[in-house]
DNA sequence: AAGTGGTCTAGACCACGAT
DNA sequence: TCGTGGTCTAGACCACTTG
């Protein structure tokens, strides 16, 4: 804490905060602000794994040296962009992609009529190559760097449903392969945190309506010229990184995407 | 508070909160819960409308009887729900559907490139008729009920984006008229607000793609068979009451669904 | 019974906005 | 300068989970 943690003895100059050099705007935030960002480092160096438990409130409130209320806050906020997880009387645990409860913690796609049921996997392809210029842009590459390229689909009741081309860095997942992923049971973004330590904290989606081209109307088993629900997704992992580009193409006779607004 | 208030003075008995008899279920809830429910019973009664600033924290701990902190939590969750808006050193408002900064408070639909612009409306219908199977059971009316019917489109640039069909409960929306429409300035929502006193608080969307039909792609300059995004949201107000369906066609070739997951 | 998160209180001080 | 929300603390007790 940079910020004097006993708050009864005042500090001599008001703006003691900053690093001293270089800083210049923010000079300054809440001390529950800087124990979250203290936390979330903890999380990015890996220092508790996905699943795991984080210290009680109280270890981690003596660790830096601050109230337990504090800790409170900053877990508070953590738990609210779902980093975190309380569960009362057990403790507090790092939020993963492989609960058993939410299978597919990203996907909206729900059935149009009856609860979610589970989806089957089949991927159709899985290379490397020179990142194309447009996914150099969006995953903030530079010219030149290696991709995996992945396809795959999710069907149900033998019927595909979802086409997904996907884009990793090739920097991050360098031992992904066809069998690596046909052998896996359970969502991508769960291998992805297990074998290959990328989490997935966050997701920003575009969603346009498209005409299925023939290739794509042949594998997902539609008409040519179908419409089909077209959403680009992209996520990132701690301190808004791009670490995935997904380009979903849903078939929306059965399903839809839902949303929720406030 | 039937809950204890002073918790320095344990309650004689462990479990004093029930109302005694019909209830089995919840049989107790933080007090910060019941204040929360205090004050959103205080919203919806109109007690403080919409734009308006409700008690301060002291006040409102004074009224109900219980500390500071226990209002600001209950606070807290009523912002985070978008209910309430903070606003330090002036007070906490009431959310409103009229403020000069987001216009279109559920509209996530954004041009391509550049930054939203605002669009614009015009009326293309309005009429008020029995409510269609469908419409009863969407806004848990009974059969016979009366709905008002509008229909619209919202333009970019003169070119129509969006072609809106709204249901309504006749019996809400009384006076409302194909002249209060066009003649009136702001978001739809707004307006529901400010002169029949309907605030969506909450809205529910599914998502499709779907092909124009002739009429559709009339209305919109689009290609007969045109790929179109069909949203169809539900609106809520307080307690979960849906008082709006709304079936929206998007052209999305030059704009996008924006959407965040986490 | 022990340990965890969850609730509640009371009081201090800080930062912001209006006066 | 005053009133507002925002932060921080310290301590009490409650509710849930596990041994």
């Amino acid at each position: 804490m940079s910020q004097t943690a006993s708050q009864s003895v005042p500090p001599s100059s008001p703006s003691s905060t900053p690093s001293a050099s270089a800083e210049v705007a923010p000079a300054f935030s809440p001390l529950y602000q800087q124990i979250k960002a203290l936390i979330m480092r903890g999380l990015q160096g890996g220092e508790w794994k996905p699943g795991e438990a984080i210290p009680s409130e109280l270890d981690l409130a003596a660790r830096f040296k601050v109230s337990q209320g504090t800790v409170r806050k900053a877990i508070d906020e953590l738990a609210a962009e779902n980093l975190l997880v309380r569960r009362q009387g057990k403790g507090t645990f790092v939020a993963t992609h492989n609960e058993q409860k939410i299978q597919y913690r990203f996907l909206r796609l729900q059935p149009e009529e009856g609860a979610p049921q589970p989806m089957q996997r089949e991927f159709l392809d899985c290379r490397r190559l020179r990142a194309p210029a447009d996914i150099v842009r969006s995953l903030d590459l530079r010219s030149g760097d290696m991709v995996v390229q992945l396809r795959r689909t999710l069907s149900q009741a033998g019927r595909p449903v979802v086409l997904d081309d996907i884009w990793l860095p090739g920097s991050l997942f360098k031992g992904l392969t066809a069998e690596r992923l046909t052998e896996y049971r359970g969502p991508l973004y769960s291998l992805f945190e297990s074998e290959f330590g990328v989490r997935m904290i966050r997701a920003e989606e575009k969603i346009r309506a498209i005409a299925a081209d023939r290739s794509v109307a042949a594998l997902l088993g539609v008409a040519d010229g179908a419409p089909l629900l077209s959403v680009e997704r992209l996520s990132l992992t701690y301190g808004d990184r791009p670490v995935e580009l997904r380009r979903g193409l849903y078939n929306t006779t059965q399903h839809h995407y839902r949303n929720e607004l406030s």
